[in-house]
DNA sequence: CATAAACTATACCAAAATGGTGAACTAATA
DNA sequence: TATTAGTTCACCATTTTGGTATAGTTTATG
């Protein structure tokens, strides 16, 4: 029950990338360094931001990155979801078939993980970028 | 971000014992075939839920599981807890050694993260087996 | 236009977690 | 004392996780 070590340092990517002047390219190894983040592995998230329209990225000389967004504009959730996909709390949600009760309304469980996942959900959803840039 | 299997089968485990007359002892081959649930797998969840004070067992003939307390009594953050321990978001939550930010009020998203991870207990929380027995 | 900078794609890897099974042991009852 | 039923612990295959390596592509610039 928790968010994976890919999903922390996209947080502080991002974070770090929101503190900059809006559209100033940061090149990877600023970012990795500053935020105490393995270069190679950051490398290989960032795709995942920019695929989900949070960052975009410059090739070649003085290349780099940048938010696509305003901070106020990306969530927790987005970054979240740009990384480790969407949020399932258990099978049973993810793919009625695998609910060996068949799904609401038989099963209160169900219900309840139901509403708990949407409550998680909005809860990320609930905390912008400009917020925690404070 | 997900319960593992273990859980939801402790939570279907608990939610049928909380279904029999208070007191009856019921065998786990019963639990495991009206829930569907490996019988080995089962029988090695168990001693989770009677460590954690949730149901208490009776061994030899005639012996098997019943709750140790009123359903009202016990949430499904109780038993969540007992299977899989603790929930902690990230890392930087379990241990604040492991926060390269070293906590608050350094990082906002480490506040932002306490305060979400706060949520989804309550949330888990405010469910108990009687309200899910209904 | 060649070179170097910097991101991209893909494969690879070790270690840990997950989901499950098996065997030997202990307790309780009839 | 034999049988039933939970307990303990070891084992196992598969998947996920966290991270590294290698080769390739784009772009600025001299």
């Amino acid at each position: 029950m928790n968010i994976n070590q890919a999903t922390d340092y996209g947080f502080r990517a991002v974070l770090f990338l929101a503190a900059q002047p809006a559209g100033e390219v940061v090149e990877a190894q600023a970012i990795a360094s500053s935020q105490v983040v393995p270069m190679r592995f950051l490398l290989k998230i960032m795709p995942s931001l920019i695929k989900a329209g949070i960052v975009r990225s410059q090739r070649g000389v003085g290349g780099g990155y940048a938010l696509a967004r305003e901070p106020k504009d990306i969530t927790l959730l987005d970054v979240l979801e740009a990384i480790e996909g969407p949020i399932y709390l258990n099978r049973c949600l993810m793919d009625e078939d695998l609910c060996s009760k068949q799904g609401p309304p038989t099963c209160l469980v169900h219900q309840a993980l139901a509403n708990i996942q949407q409550q998680l959900i909005d809860a990320f959803a609930s905390y912008s970028f400009a917020d925690l840039s404070g």
